[in-house]
DNA sequence: AGACTCAAGTTACCGCAGGTAACATCTTAG
DNA sequence: CTAAGATGTTACCTGCGGTAACTTGAGTCT
């Protein structure tokens, strides 16, 4: 039948952009996101051409393989998210999740976030970046604000409330843990304690420092 | 002498070196943050090889166009952090002073964030980004971090603490700030309010909704 | 069987970017 | 007057993203 037919084509060509995508994931994850088209086709042992009729252009290739890894960064989160804790223990867990996660694959995570840093000097480095690196940062927001609208009695603003929280939230994440992955200043531990104290409102509650106005 | 004579000629260098980013970042701002060596040129009047003997390459022009940027900006943002105010008022002054900023000026700000959005379909985007859009957020966060440290009392892992919040609200300043200007959900004095509570706790402090577990 | 279709795959090329070498020119010191 | 050294130029290299045009090979119709 026509629609076998359709189907075996339509498997094989998914299993061949899965195989792509592998391929590109290894070579991304050597050779930093820099990595260059011709570098993608090679290691699949196959030419570029391909590469751009699966893909379309490079932003295309790179979307699809930031996608998986979004998406698998976002389950995470929402399964800790989901768990049945209390709240600050759901927080922490959140928190700890996202951590974890980028001290486990840093090389996946600048990838997401700082897409144009590995390379060799001299060579441009390549991949559309920014325009990607923002939408795991924006879903990872919205999904927030949304778990927060749901979950918490915020009064009238509830909405506008509850979504500039997520961002907010997700970006103290973000700059805290990008700035902990680099400098390692701290245990992990101690970075999820220390953010959960902030959001739990220890910076009002500080009191000022002798001699000084206070901040 | 050589010493009057050497430093004719640095100030004129230095003078031209100060016309030239001036006109990369007319360029920048015009044709945003792919605007190749070759425009920038052009547009100061001149050919490729003297913007390559300034600024050594085209990452070296980055930073020096960024660093004015960064650098204005955080005065603005200390002089926000260091006025005679209460708490609360300085840190909701600190928010809106950033975010008048990037209102104001948003092709600055996607220069220094976002470097590589603008500029043609099809055509490579450039500028080394991502290594310089960094060090803003680490910068912003290193000063705030210091501020905390230095006028609150946080107890013995004050050094800590505040080097994690400083990175932390950035980070929320920095994300919300974003997610914002893209899509003006509501007015800048909500956000920054919306801001402020969160810091001053009131995430702990909502109530659950009726029928769940709360977050 | 043999012509037909359609996808996968190739080579060879274009345009344009970043970056450099080699040559010209003007100012200024000795 | 000459030598130095910065300023500027043209002309070029490399490597990238992206595409056009051709070849191959598996399966389909008659």
């Amino acid at each position: 039948m026509d629609t076998t037919q359709r189907t075996d084509q339509e498997r094989s060509a998914d299993r061949r952009r899965r195989e792509l995508l592998e391929a590109a994931d290894r070579v991304v994850l050597r050779d930093g996101p820099g990595a260059s088209m011709n570098a993608i086709a090679a290691e699949a042992g196959i030419t570029k051409p391909i590469l751009y009729r699966h893909f379309g252009d490079k932003g295309g290739l790179y979307a699809a393989l930031a996608k998986r890894h979004t998406d698998a960064l976002l389950d995470s989160l929402r399964a800790a998210l989901d768990a049945p804790a209390e709240r600050r223990e759901r927080v922490e867990a959140t928190l700890d999740t996202y951590l974890a996660a980028i001290e486990a694959r840093p090389q996946v995570y600048r990838f997401l976030m700082h897409p144009a840093e590995g390379g060799q000097p001299g060579v441009d480095q390549g991949f559309d970046v920014g325009k990607h690196s923002a939408p795991l940062l924006r879903r990872m927001g919205e999904e927030l604000g949304k778990v927060i609208e749901d979950r918490l009695d915020l009064g009238p603003d509830s909405h506008r409330l509850a979504r500039v929280w997520g961002h907010g939230i997700v970006g103290m994440m973000f700059a805290a843990g990008d700035w902990w992955l680099g400098e390692r200043p701290c245990t992990r531990a101690e970075l999820v304690r220390s953010l959960a104290d902030l959001l739990w409102g220890r910076l009002a509650a500080a009191g000022d420092k002798v001699g000084g106005p206070g901040f």
